[in-house]
DNA sequence: CCATGTACTTTGTAATGCAAGGTATTTGGC
DNA sequence: GCCAAATACCTTGCATTACAAAGTACATGG
């Protein structure tokens, strides 16, 4: 049920987590576990979209704790769909929230 | 793209629309027009979905501009759902916006 | 030497948005 | 009377994506 919600909004995360900085699926995936729940399942095949769409280049750094890492980096293409997704996602928001509070633009944050 | 965004969300709006008035499909269609990009064949199954929840009930009323119009009810059980799932998408619209904007949990708005 | 943690990957399933197409009713122009 | 357009319903097939599950491989420690 969440997620459905997820739909989309994941790969904008992993492009946020990326412009943070180079990472590897596996800590990409544990990044990510400390604000929402996600698998490894999900991130892998996201990943090989990245590449395909260019968002992304990759390089291997041997590591003395298991296997070979594949770091991701953003090119710039990848950070120019960052921000278009970001856009996006504000947009988005805006539109199902306006849709839940048709009179007011603003919401009340209780925390 | 974006409609990858939408998935999970649309049943939301949907159930927002409801909760302001009893309403039927072609009519929601045109209600979420204004404010997103919205199909016929998206909402007709969604509206399925939700009497297979027991979400809505439904009941005819003939119109005399057209066919009879198959009107939706919000049930206790769907006021529920919605009450659920707006609860849901604050807390997944906070999770997202945490993963973009790592350091604050608060965030400017622009207009 | 074997379990555990690290790290990568693939396969199959489920959910859902949408384009496209189809049916039926009413009204209004010609 | 007839035909187009608007109203209103519905279905089929496709594409996308999250995830569980399973598998592979390396390194370390008991």
């Amino acid at each position: 049920m969440k997620t459905q919600l997820k739909k989309g909004a994941l790969e904008l995360c992993v492009l946020a987590v990326l412009a943070r900085g180079d990472s590897y699926a596996y800590d990409i995936v544990n990044q990510l576990s400390r604000s929402m729940a996600i698998s490894e399942g999900t991130v892998y095949p996201l990943m090989r979209r990245l590449q395909d769409e260019a968002w992304v280049s990759t390089y291997l750094v041997e590591s003395s704790s298991g296997p070979s890492r594949k770091y991701y980096r953003l090119t710039p293409a990848g950070h120019a769909a960052l921000a278009a997704m970001q856009t996006e996602w504000r947009e988005f928001v805006s539109e199902i929230d306006s849709v839940l509070v048709p009179s007011s633009a603003s919401l009340e944050l209780p925390q």
